[in-house]
DNA sequence: ATTGAAAGAGTCTCAGT
DNA sequence: ACTGAGACTCTTTCAAT
């Protein structure tokens, strides 16, 4: 997990294909980068190594498997030195998958995916509200996603 | 691209373990499920020929990359009906990485993931004021993620 | 650092159950 | 629908440059 490590275009080039499809052979991959696969073999080694490069993931496409349901919620906290805990006790509900810690008018900021209304409904009276340091929430539901993507990296 | 599909328990452990790590061969995935090497073969194919799964993505630690600041930033559209023009051109900025349609007070919600400071800013100042549509924005600065996580899908 | 080839490991197909 | 084995492809290692 080191840190100064200095990448080239080649590397760039080499996250920015792999994080849209990491399928693609490195053989394949060298051909398009005018390399040969052994090259991308050692470079993603070296990303790996660093702690850059975190593993390969399968991409589900979760409305599909009826998790349909993308609300946002924005936490004002009793006191923001609570963060921690709150954090702590969120983790434990399947449906959070992401917590942030957040300038602005709510201390906290949150992501949930639910199966449907009455999962959302159920996370948010039943789960959220039982947490000490949770002051009060704000819901903002996803109607519909244009789309969702990786970070364009700049290749230089 | 089906969708009246079944899934059994096995589809859904199959889909919960390589969300996480898609890097396991199928013979050992087939181990600790308790079939063949082959079979996990065969549902992996069905769910990729009926959409479920999108494909394999490598997993970058974008802060170790430099893309230190996350923003969420909600918008008061003139008029919602200009939403899809909006987004068209969210598409265009390359640090927008998610658009969402949203109920509550903002019409939209957006992501976006800069390299630092100054960047957020020239996307917020530059790039968002100038397009049509937006009435005003509320950013909110991520300072801290604690986690970010695939939902956990129920294996029945 | 990159290459190309050989060794090793994994995926994919298919006949049998 | 699952299995195991064979064919095939990809990853990984390594000697040479």
């Amino acid at each position: 997990m080191q840190n100064k490590l200095h990448l080239d275009k080649l590397d760039y080039q080499i996250i920015q294909e792999m994080m849209v499809n990491a399928e693609v052979s490195y053989a394949d991959l060298g051909k398009k980068l005018f390399v040969s696969g052994g090259t991308i073999h050692v470079r993603i080694k070296k990303l790996e190594d660093s702690g850059i490069v975190q593993g390969r993931r399968l991409a589900v496409d979760l409305k599909a498997l009826g998790y349909d349901v993308v609300a946002f919620i924005g936490i004002y906290l009793e006191k923001s030195s609570m963060y921690d805990a709150v954090a702590k006790e969120l983790k434990k509900i399947p449906q959070v998958v992401r917590v942030n810690y957040t300038t602005g008018n709510y201390g906290m900021f949150i992501e949930i995916v639910c199966k449907d209304i009455q999962q959302l409904r159920y996370v948010l009276h039943d789960e959220l509200q039982k947490i000490k340091g949770i002051d009060r929430t704000e819901t903002i539901i996803s109607l519909e996603e244009s789309f969702s993507r990786n970070v364009i990296i700049a290749t230089d």
